[in-house]
DNA sequence: CAGACTATAGTTAGTGT
DNA sequence: TACACTAACTATAGTCT
């Protein structure tokens, strides 16, 4: 049937949104979007990004390109406050600049193909959609070969025990946070990077 | 004078913009409304927010409400690996486990390699290992592409070749632009990753 | 309740200044 | 190099299924 236009967009305020569910439809919507924008900013403009989220109701959402923890990471590495001008660059061989461009690149290849297998639960789905436009993952292609799964055999068994023992006591984080607290401060020194 | 209406928005090809100039006219329009989305939605859904980038030439920018640290804490903090990575690696086929073990092996390889001609690397090697430390869906991710990875394992040895002449003078570190930097500490320490 | 739909609010690519 | 502008493109509030 014809179906008669009854609503478009309005505007709204830029207040929170009282009603729950109202408030829920809009999280999810604008959550979608925001991780899209997010994307497209990656792609188009080859930066890394990550969005870390947490809802009213405490739930964590993330998104990450080329991945969250990575990001996070070199964030809490660097001296996340002002870019300080860094004569290297500036001194830096344009030859030396395209390689490592090109490195960069190759990289960064990589890190997009990881990024299809890498990706879980709630995220996972979202990322995919967002971040793989059509992309396909061919690492599989070529099967590794026979006598490698024979010498893996071994490795198997080992690998079970470890997934039976290793992992089953904690709720699935294998990151406590003692460790990670610690190696914070272990990166917070000696960091001198150069930033290209 | 009179305005004569002659472009207007055109649509673009999702895909990393070239070149220089409009890639950063395009991060800098972008990125301001990235931000102002995330302002919104966090407003509007009473969410805690953060965002953290670095652009391809390696400035940080980040956006946070109320503000990036504490958001960033909280995920440190929480297990977000509570999504389900550990679900999944049950769920995982023993072939599929079985290649993660291949893939873990070269990758050691890869790495033992790696870091030989290493030179400033105390400093990254350490944090590698440190950064890493035990994450193991991570490293499962990472290791999945191997084809690409063995690729670029020459490639980066015959970069290192290339650079050897100039770079290493002063700076010491060459692992630090972007992808390249975060790449390395991805390779370094796999030992540690992998704990499946 | 998640998804489809519509019209509009909002964002931005290309251009000019 | 940055801002102004405009036409399109895209996201999404409200509604309905």
């Amino acid at each position: 049937m014809a179906r008669l236009p009854k609503g478009g967009r309005r505007k709204i305020e830029l207040k929170m949104i009282e009603n729950e569910r109202e408030r829920a439809v809009t999280l999810s919507k604008r959550h979608t979007g925001l991780f899209k924008k997010a994307g497209e900013f990656a792609t188009l403009c080859g930066a890394q990004i990550a969005i870390i989220l947490f809802t009213i109701s405490g739930k964590p959402l993330s998104f990450g390109s080329p991945n969250v923890t990575n990001v996070v990471k070199k964030y809490l590495g660097s001296d996340h406050g002002e870019q300080q001008p860094d004569r290297i660059r500036e001194s830096m061989s344009l030859f030396r600049k395209a390689k490592l461009q090109e490195l960069n690149r190759q990289f960064n290849e990589f890190n997009e193909q990881s990024t299809i297998d890498k990706k879980h639960g709630e995220t996972l789905e979202e990322e995919s959609k967002v971040l793989l436009g059509g992309k396909t993952y061919e690492g599989y292609k070529r099967s590794i070969g026979i006598e490698k799964l024979i010498e893996m055999k071994f490795k198997l068994q080992q690998l079970k025990q470890d997934l039976k023992h290793g992992c089953d006591a904690q709720t699935g984080s294998l990151f406590t946070k003692d460790g990670y607290e610690e190696n914070l401060s272990k990166i917070k020194g000696p960091k001198d990077y150069l930033k290209l």
